[in-house]
DNA sequence: CGTCTATTTGAATGTACTCAAAAGCGGTGG
DNA sequence: CCACCGCTTTTGAGTACATTCAAATAGACG
C-alpha cells in the first residue's frame, strides 16, 4: 500500500509541495476488497469518495423492477462512488462492489471539505476532474443514444479491452443497457464475420 | 443587460468580494441572440463558455447518418457549451442555438484560465458546477436505461413544464432519445387517459 | 392565401426483450 | 478423479417497444 500512485496522478494537475502531499495522503483510509465485497450499498447514505489503487470496482443501481443497471467500471487510478449521496448526504441509489480482489482508499467527505478548506488548490484538482467526468459522462450518452448495441459493444471492447478479462458478460450487457442474452446474440453474430 | 444574476448565483457557492465580482464581470461578454441563430457549430473549436441570462438554448449533436439528437436544453441561469470542444481545443461534436431569442453571457477559454490563475476561489464555483453537472448526467444515464420512453416523457414534463411552450415536440422527442412519430403516439396514449 | 415545416396517423418492419430450456464452466465434496 | 451443484452463457421461439416510410392534417409565417 502507498500513496504515491495517487499523488502522481494530482500532481498532473496541480503541483503539491511536501507539506500538501503529506496532509492529503494522512487524510486517506486504505482498505483492502475482496472480490464481491460492498463498499457503498443502495439506501445508505455514502461518507466515501473511493480512490481504486488496484483491483476493478463495478457502480450499479437497482430499478423498481428489481434489474440491475451497471453505471460504471472502476480500474487502478479512477475515483467512484454515489456523488449524489456523498454531496448532499442523501441516502445513495446505487450500490458499488469489487469485481475482483482490490485495494482503495477512501476519502471522507468531512475530510475533504477539510482538505478544500485548508488547501484550496485541491478545489482545482477536483474542477478538473469532474470536468473531465463531465465530459465522458455525455459522451456515453450521445453514444447510447445515436449507436446500435453492437456499435456499443465494439466501442466497449476497444476502450476497456483489459475488462472483458475479468468482467461477467452479463455486466457488460448491463453496462451497455441490454440483457445478457442479446449481448451473447451479438457476440455470436461477431464470431461469424 | 446585467450580471447581477450571474453573480448572485456565484455568491450561493462562493462569496465575492467587489474586486473579484467587477473582474469577472469585466471577462463577460454579452450577446443578444435571435431565434434560430447558433452559437456554436459542430467541426470549430469553441473558445466560450456560455452562460444563459434569458431565453433556450439547445445542444445538439448530428450523428454519422444525419440524425440529431439534443443533449441539453438551457435556460436562465445555466451553463452551456461543448465542454470537450473548450476544454481540449478539439472541434466541437455539438452545435448550439437558441429557440428562442436570447440574452447570453460569453467566457472565453483564456479569460477563463486567467480568472482562475487570478482568483482560485473560482475553482471551487467551477468545482461545484462540474460536481452538480455530473450528477445530473449520471442520473439521465441510469433514466434512460431503465425507464421506458412514455415514463421519460413523464418525468420530462414534470422536470421542465415550462420548456414545452416553446420546444418543438420533435425536440423534445430527440432529447428523450425517440423519434418524433412515436412522441407523438405517447401523447395521444396520454390524453386518451 | 399559399408555402413550408411540424405534427399526427397508420401499416409494415426491426431491434431488442421475455421466457424457457440447454449447454458450459468452476468449485466442492465424496 | 469424478459427480454434482450452482451460476453463467448460449440458443430459440414468440413478443413488445419503438422505428421507418408514407400520407394526411395542422400550424406558422411571409
Amino acid at each position: 500500500m502507498t500513496t504515491s500512485n495517487i499523488l502522481a496522478q494530482i500532481n498532473r494537475h496541480i503541483s503539491l509541495d511536501e507539506r500538501e502531499s503529506l496532509y492529503f495522503s494522512s487524510l486517506l483510509i486504505h482498505a483492502k476488497i475482496k472480490q464481491g465485497d460492498y463498499l457503498e450499498t443502495a439506501g445508505v447514505i455514502t461518507q466515501n469518495f473511493i480512490h481504486v489503487e488496484s483491483g476493478c470496482l463495478m457502480s450499479y443501481y437497482t430499478d423498481k423492477g428489481g434489474d440491475d443497471h451497471v453505471i460504471q467500471f472502476s480500474t487502478s487510478g479512477w475515483w467512484t462512488g454515489d456523488l449524489h449521496s456523498f454531496t448532499k448526504n442523501q441516502p445513495a441509489v446505487y450500490s458499488t462492489r469489487a469485481l475482483t480482489d482490490s485495494s482503495v482508499f477512501y476519502l471522507l467527505k468531512s475530510d475533504m471539505d477539510q482538505l478544500l478548506e485548508r488547501y484550496p488548490k485541491f478545489e482545482r484538482y477536483f474542477r478538473i476532474l469532474f470536468q473531465n467526468a463531465l465530459i465522458t459522462q455525455v459522451d456515453r450518452i450521445i453514444h447510447s443514444f445515436s449507436d446500435t448495441a453492437e456499435d456499443r459493444y465494439e466501442q466497449f471492447q476497444q476502450k476497456y479491452p483489459s475488462l472483458q478479462q475479468y468482467v461477467p458478460l452479463k455486466c457488460i450487457a448491463s453496462y451497455l443497457g441490454i440483457t445478457p442474452e442479446f449481448l451473447s446474440k451479438i457476440r455470436k453474430r461477431q464470431t461469424e464475420k
